[in-house]
DNA sequence: GAAATATGTCAATATGGCTGACATAAATCT
DNA sequence: AGATTTATGTCAGCCATATTGACATATTTC
């Protein structure tokens, strides 16, 4: 059993660099494995909400409020890839039970400025840490070049055409929006 | 702005392993290309399937009885963690549409055994090539060792005690299963 | 003042999960 | 042989999360 891991993975890593062959072999493995490892990976903070009565919507909204705080309602939209109606339900009880709260623009008075509360904070770096402790138990069990190279593996598996923008969002987190742009 | 990206990086490698801290600071970059990645390794498909009027659980079906010809509706099941009535409903319209079919078992006749049909396997490949293209790509773009950084970083992800399963599913997937276990 | 913008909201619909209850056929136990 | 368990299917209803389309409101910009 144990030899089949490894023997198939160097057919396929030749197959795939066969010159003049229009499709690769399906790499079943990196394809498998990203639906049971992104599963698993959810799975942590998914148990934990569900004791708040949320769900994986409101995760991700308490995530990228928290990660930038004074974000206005139009980049959540743009980051999430939801419409407004979508999140407008997740948003309303996030702020009417005080995890988020919005403020208006200073600038332009129309903009809704998103912040999490101390109560929101709490939940989203709570859902951060069961994330970090699955990852850091991962690394751990890896060389000490394992970050560096999952890092640049998730990056290259991004669209050509948004890497940018997430590479700028994750630079950029942790710093209070400009209330204009 | 560019330098950002890399110095918090090795503070954050390095307050990880700091012993005696109990919560690691997040690991927000794998946190974040995690969500962002794995959005966009499940889009190539999902845009196609739409033109069948088909969703991500129909793929998901499909692909795992194009991987294990022959398996039981219940390993199905295990696998995809639904109840047999979310599957019901998928699975039914694969075999109405004739993407899939259901053989009684030899040994036991009140199993369903899953196969896809030859229309079902050019879609489940057609599927898979779509997703290995992005893969091949993202690793063509890094070094030799990626393929298998990629593999055991993923599986590292995995909860521990469902992770030799995963490999063995991996491992086993293609071959024809035993109608009887 | 008119037009564009940022946001919110109402209504209807689709997908893909869930629970609970019940049905059928076939295998297994006693 | 009859009772029980197993594998599967199905009906009915509910929930979470997404969608589209239409419209409302406040504010900024032209």
């Amino acid at each position: 059993m144990a030899d089949i891991n490894l023997t198939p993975l160097r057919r396929r890593a030749e197959s795939a660099e066969t010159p003049g062959t229009a499709a690769a072999e399906p790499l079943w493995d990196i394809i498998e494995l990203l639906f049971f490892a992104y599963r698993d990976f959810v799975s942590d903070p998914d148990d934990a909400l569900a004791k708040f009565g949320f769900g994986r919507a409101h995760h991700r909204v308490l995530h990228f409020i928290n990660r930038n705080p004074g974000m206005k309602v139009a980049d959540l939209l743009v980051i999430l890839k939801i419409t407004k109606q979508s999140l407008g339900r997740v948003l309303k009880q996030l702020v009417d039970l005080g995890y988020v709260v919005q403020k208006a623009g200073a600038n332009d008075r129309r903009q809704r400025l998103l912040y999490v509360t101390p109560k929101g904070e709490t939940l989203a770096m709570k859902l951060a840490g069961l994330q970090t402790d699955r990852i850091v138990r991962a690394l751990a069990a890896l060389g000490p070049d394992a970050h560096e190279a999952a890092r640049r593996f998730l990056i290259a598996m991004l669209d050509d055409d948004g890497r940018d923008a997430v590479l700028r969002l994750i630079a950029t987190a942790g710093h209070p929006r400009r209330s204009d742009s």
